[in-house]
RNA sequence: GCCGAGAUGGUGGAAUGGUAUACACGCAACACUUAAGAUGUUGUGAGCUUCAUGCUCUUGUGGGUUCGAGUCCCACUCUCGGCACCA
């Protein structure tokens, strides 16, 4: 008998596979779309089209080209690909395709160490890695391979890149970076361990930079909305729901008072916008109302207002208006332009800008021409206005959100100013009337809050110690009594790190003495501090401290003597916002919480919420106080994502910087940008990318201008490469777009997409974002990319440790390949457990031998078989194969491969039983088996006398009048318990199951009342006895 | 702390509310062998006993619903994963 030769029958037929091309997938087969009607993979969403087979798209996260391949590879490609033989035999066209993620940080460490080129060694680890998944014997479709750092690929990373640019998705801002000030070095957050520098081990400080931020936060609540259609595990919908971190809320103003009444005061300058004046819109009211208060009010009438020309009235103002350090500029629709030009002429520093319903931009959608546009120059130093203006608040109407919201916020964002919206009296601020700008205008704290309803119970304000007003209250002398201490807890928590911030969890802070705040509500003075406790990135910055209701401030007023206020649930709802409060100090609240949490009765009247900082949960006290003295606002964990690398291997970003016309896209005909050599790929000394060092590169011609310009050196971060190369699989080789909508509706949305759990919140949720920005763009056809997805389990040492070098628990899956052949490998790995639950699988090196032990057992089985081919069917075998057939056919599209190898063991077990299997039981035994051990089957498909492949072959259909057998066991139960089992014909009726059952256990009934008798068709007969 | 998932033999795991522990590993005995390995056969949840076609217990713990619960409900314990001063 000839001996099972893993070796040369997987060379064999896995260079057969890669001649004969089988695996290479149309975007359209022939043939009648058929498939099983137990397959839960067509769920509705066909996209067959009559006289072709259905198509399914089944994808895997493509790899890193680290060098080598691992356990976790070959259960992340090897297992999908048993449902994708499957699938194609049940008469699905599939497309399995595969590429590498081929540009970061490693190729580019490598480089640095060996002195490689990256490209080189990136090249040289993808060609060594597709020997190794050639040794799989996967079925992926090579010709559709992507390769991220490969030009023809990048050109589209670019140019999607500057289609989000071009819709205001991607902006620069300042944004702190992790330094090393020895490498001189932006870090990677994997390159910090404990805060140093993982080559150097000097101490890593926060740098700001500008960065290329992409606009995720955009999108926020469609990324969450959108999750109720998907088909994914309720898991992975939660952790991005929770990563995002939506909370509704609102924000509430606290005006505020200094003690110094000789503190500065601001004046104001208001200028009108096109065809306005000093007396139209609400600025005569404004300048009453500001007088009254006692504050110096300027408002010039600007020249030709009905054709203004730029120089002509920003030198108006410049002549004849006084402009001070404490004057606060406010300009009115075209007026904040002016009002911007102006603060740049001026180039000093100023007390504020206040932009009111700005509209500012040539580009500036849905407004019709207007002769003004020529004579302005609509190029504005927004990074100088940054430095000039203390205050800079942009306010927009909530009105005019469709038309201007887009475009307000991202002004607010590159300016970095605070933003109000609100409800103006009448639409883009034009009524006689507008508080809003007023309430905007008086100094004031606004935190933002989820709970409005304690806002009786706010006993102090917190800022978070780099809150903007704290650094401009600091730079009035005076106003502030403790400037010195105030400004040591600053530098304390700006040395910080983000680690020390939140691993050193005692409260700490510092009151700003001569300050205080005023509770809107009670009308009541109280103290502001700053601490660290307060986040600056989150909300505003600022924070109503609630005490009683919330155990982080009840923590700090605790630690600092502050008064801890209940609010009282009942009274709010009977009666808003007449509401008594109750004062506790400190030591009543900690006697409280030592009586479990009760609190004591504290008068008539009163109803005390028992539940520790429960506080009050009601809807209505939210809402009433958000309606009286805030205003509705929606805050998410989320932030926006930075995509700019200070590093070489990655894709150059498609911008030119211009002195005169700013950041400008390369045109498309100029795409790519392609990589420029450098000597070595160290970074460049000034923190830029080693980009920087490529001086004839760098020099550009400006896109607009045509002047001297220079590229943007940094590169994108590699999620930006993968949040579409599912997209180019459908069309790899198009020159002139990144896929043609015709292929991409082939095959998009995905079916069912598996990969890492720890992509939830990163990857995945990247390429959400980016698909719905390219559906927004009419780019791609749907909004949602992935229909369904996967997390996989994790591979673990045998230890039942995670696979590390240096717990020497690594298995090389090459070395169990070379002893035991690929399909062993393979059908272990998918008989560890179930592929559809998230887990994690020691890896058992018996087990596998368990396994080869099968295939050997198959081989076996071959051969005799081979050697009687006068048996074609054993009718002792077919009510189990026909039951395999079914049972498998269940189980794989559950993606279960666990319980369908188990039945295929079954199955082997009872053929070796009976003796033999017929010819053609055979063929239908390896076609099962096909999918899981492509290269055994293969050839025992042909030693059969087969020509062609059996991954070809039709998938078997199983004849449901052979699933049943002529008997079947009923199992006896006596009140529930089993007592006992009987034979009865597999048609019996009731009664004829009951006589006999009654007979089996006969003994046991005697002499006892039958109470009921509960009958389970072919299952159990159970009876109820009295008594018992 | 918050969110999520889970807990079944010595191990990985299997079980539409219907005979718990399929399948595999491991282990034991036997066969073959000089021996080991490989292979095959048989056995293998725990305990009790009169050693059987016997009894009792058993799916993290405690309750509940049901003729019947690993499965459904309530409470708790522990494990793993993610987030974490997010107001």
């Amino acid at each position: 008998m000839k001996k099972y030769d893993h070796k040369a029958i997987e060379r064999k037929w896995q260079k057969y596979w890669k001649t004969s091309k089988i695996y290479t997938t149309p975007d359209k087969a022939p043939g009648p779309a058929s498939a099983p009607p137990s397959l839960k993979a067509t769920d509705g969403h066909s996209k067959a089209t009559a006289g072709k087979k259905e198509n399914f798209y089944l994808l895997v996260e493509f790899p890193y080209p680290s060098g080598n391949l691992h356990a976790g590879h070959w259960y992340a490609f090897a297992v999908p690909d048993i449902l994708a033989r499957a699938l194609r035999m049940q008469g699905k066209n599939v497309m399995y395709p595969i590429g590498f993620d081929a540009f970061g940080l490693p190729a580019e460490n490598a480089a640095i160490k060996n002195k490689l080129n990256p490209r080189t060694w990136t090249e040289g680890n993808i060609a060594y890695m597709k020997k190794q998944i050639a040794s799989m014997g996967t079925s992926f479709d090579w010709s559709r391979e992507v390769i991220t750092c490969n030009p023809d690929y990048y050109k589209w990373t670019q140019w999607l890149f500057l289609q989000l640019f071009k819709k205001g998705l991607a902006y620069q801002k300042e944004t702190a970076v992790n330094w090393c000030p020895k490498d001189k070095t932006v870090l990677a957050n994997e390159q910090v361990t404990d805060g140093k520098c993982e080559r150097c081990d000097s101490e890593v400080v926060q740098k700001k930079m500008l960065q290329w931020n992409i606009k995720i936060t955009d999108y926020a609540d469609r990324l969450i909305d959108d999750l109720s259609g998907l088909d994914w595990p309720e898991q992975i919908k939660e952790s991005q729901r929770n990563w995002i971190g939506r909370s509704n809320g609102a924000e509430i103003s606290f005006p505020i008072e200094f003690e110094n009444k000789n503190a500065p005061q601001p004046n104001f300058l208001l200028l009108h916008g096109y065809k306005g004046s000093p007396t139209g819109a609400f600025f005569s009211w404004l300048k009453r109302e500001l007088e009254s208060k006692g504050y110096a009010v300027q408002a010039p009438e600007l020249p030709n207002t009905s054709e203004p020309k730029e120089y002509e009235q920003v030198k108006y103002v410049f002549d004849h208006c006084h402009i001070d350090e404490n004057t606060v500029i406010i300009g009115h629709s075209l007026g904040a332009v002016v009002a911007m030009k102006l603060l740049q002429k001026i180039n000093r520093p100023v007390g504020g800008l206040v932009l009111v319903a700005p509209a500012i931009d040539s580009a500036f959608a849905n407004a019709e021409p207007r002769t003004y546009w020529k004579d302005f120059s609509w190029d504005i130093k927004y990074d100088k206005l940054k430095t000039l203006a203390g205050l800079r608040l942009v306010l927009s109407d909530a009105a005019e959100k469709g038309k201007r919201g887009a475009y307000i916020a991202h002004l607010a964002d590159i300016l970095d100013a605070q933003i109000a919206e609100g409800k103006a009296n009448e639409e883009h601020f034009l009524g006689a009337q507008e508080p809003l700008v007023l309430a905007q205008l008086m100094p004031r704290i606004t935190v933002f809050t989820t709970r409005p309803d304690t806002l009786f119970g706010a006993t102090y304000v917190v800022l978070a110690p780099e809150h903007p007003w704290v650094k401009r209250a600091l730079a009035h002398q005076r106003l502030l009594r403790n400037e010195k201490e105030i400004g040591r807890y600053i530098a304390l928590t700006e040395k910080k790190s983000d680690m020390d911030r939140q691993t050193n969890k005692e409260k700490t802070g510092v009151r700003l003495e001569g300050v205080d705040a005023i509770n809107p509500a009670t009308r009541e003075r109280i103290p502001v501090y700053i601490a660290d406790y307060v986040l600056g990135h989150y909300g505003t910055g600022a924070i109503m401290a609630v005490p009683a209701h919330d155990e982080r401030d009840f923590e700090f007023a605790s630690r600092y003597g502050l008064p801890i206020r209940e609010v009282i649930s009942a009274q709010i709802n009977a009666d808003r916002l007449q509401v008594p409060i109750q004062t506790l100090s400190a030591q009543t609240r900690n006697n409280a919480d030592k009586n479990g949490g009760e609190l004591p009765y504290m008068g008539e009247g009163l109803m005390i919420d028992s539940g520790r900082f429960s506080g009050l949960t009601s809807q209505k006290g939210r809402e009433a106080i958000t309606e009286e003295l805030g205003v509705k606002k929606t805050t998410y964990k989320l932030r926006d994502w930075i995509v700019s690398r200070q590093r070489y291997w990655g894709v150059p970003i498609p911008i030119i910087h211009c002195g005169k016309c700013g950041s400008q896209p390369v045109g498309d005909v100029d795409l790519p940008v392609e990589l420029p050599e450098v000597k070595d790929y160290l970074p460049e000394g000034s923190g830029k990318s080693p980009l920087a060092k490529a001086k004839k590169w760098v020099a550009a011609k400006c896109p607009k201008c045509a002047g001297e310009a220079e590229r943007e050196t940094d590169t994108l971060d590699t999620f930006v490469d993968s949040s579409w190369y599912f997209l180019r699989y459908t069309d790899p080789n198009n020159k002139k777009e990144f896929a043609s909508k015709e292929k991409q509706a082939n095959w998009m949305p995905v079916n069912l997409y598996s990969g890492g759990a720890e992509h939830t919140t990163m990857h995945l949720l990247y390429s959400r974002f980016w698909h719905k920005a390219l559906f927004d763009l009419g780019l791609v056809g749907e909004s949602e990319p992935y229909k369904r997805r996967m997390n996989r389990s994790l591979i673990l040492g045998p230890d039942g440790q995670k696979m590390s070098k240096s717990r020497g628990n690594v298995i090389d899956p090459d070395l169990v390949v070379e002893r035991l052949g690929a399909d062993t490998v393979r059908m272990y790995l998918a008989f560890i457990g179930p592929y559809n639950e998230v887990s994690s699988y020691p890896w058992n090196p018996d087990g596998v031998v368990g396994i080869r032990r099968f295939l050997e057992r198959v081989w076996r089985m071959g051969q005799s078989t081979v050697d009687s081919p006068q048996l074609t069917v054993n009718a002792n075998i077919e009510p189990v194969l026909h039951r395999t057939v079914k049972k498998i056919g269940e189980d794989i599209a559950l993606l279960k491969f666990n319980t369908a190898i188990s039945s295929l063991m079954i199955l082997l077990n009872a053929i070796e039983k009976e003796g033999a299997i017929g010819q053609e039981q055979f063929g239908v035994f390896l076609k099962l088996l096909s999918p899981f051990a492509p290269h055994i089957t293969e050839e025992l498909w042909h030693e059969a006398g087969n020509k062609s492949s059996i991954h070809l072959e039709k998938w078997p259909v199983f004849d449901p009048a052979l699933l049943r057998d002529e008997n079947v066991t009923i199992a006896i139960q006596i009140n529930g318990r089993t007592r006992g089992e009987v034979q009865v014909p597999t048609d019996s009726d009731k009664k004829t199951v009951e006589d006999a059952a009654l007979a089996a256990v006969g003994s046991r009934v005697e002499g006892k009342k039958i109470l009921r008798t509960i009958y389970v068709p072919s299952r159990l007969v159970n009876f109820v006895l009295e008594g018992e």
